[in-house]
DNA sequence: CGTTCGGCGCTTA
DNA sequence: CTAAGCGCCGAAC
């Protein structure tokens, strides 16, 4: 199976969103601060225009594209395959998260799946918060300031483009 | 409001 | 096998 790559920059993010497929199948995205060496695979263009326009601020859930996560375990797949019921605009937190793949109490697990996520946006990982409000941790660049900015993209609640409060 | 602490399920070393 | 470390949680102070 041949692999096409491409990428799109976001000007809200200030971030490219780099992205991998085999096959059909989306095996990779990942935020760079970097510009892909080369221009986008034709094949990768219809998801890299999803991702444009959903980080312009018209939603896209993507629950229909198919993403390979054979690299990641059991437990974690479960995990990862729960988002796709998280909405744009909507949250969840870590322990809900677990409770939803029957394991309460296994939400530092869950966090885990969450840091090994190989296809964040596609799979919406920043849209699961720790139960103090507070953004928590993310793993791609920028760390919580992009999860924060992701959200404020999507209009979640409490996080409408008021970021200069929460700073530090 | 803030910090500390024990406990948790799962993965990696 | 044990051990440590996580994108955490809840209660207690």
């Amino acid at each position: 199976m041949t692999v096409r790559a491409g990428a799109v920059y976001s000007p809200r993010l200030g971030l490219h969103v780099h992205v991998t497929q085999r096959g059909g199948v989306v095996t990779e995205v990942r935020l760079l601060r970097a510009a892909p060496g080369t221009s986008a695979h034709e094949d990768t263009v219809p998801l890299l225009e999803r991702l444009a326009a959903h980080l312009a601020g018209r939603p896209d859930d993507f629950s229909d594209v198919p993403v390979d996560l054979s690299g990641v375990g059991e437990f974690q797949r479960r995990v990862l395959l729960e988002l796709r019921g998280v909405k744009p605009g909507g949250t969840i937190t870590y322990g809900e998260l677990a409770r939803r793949v029957g394991q309460p109490g296994a939400s530092r697990a869950v966090g885990a799946a969450m840091a090994r996520n190989p296809v964040p946006l596609v799979l919406p990982c920043h849209r699961v918060l720790p139960s103090d409000g507070k953004p928590g941790n993310y793993s791609g660049e920028g760390g919580w300031g992009t999860k924060v900015k992701l959200l404020a993209i999507e209009r979640a609640p409490g996080f409408g483009l008021a970021q200069s409060r929460l700073d530090a």
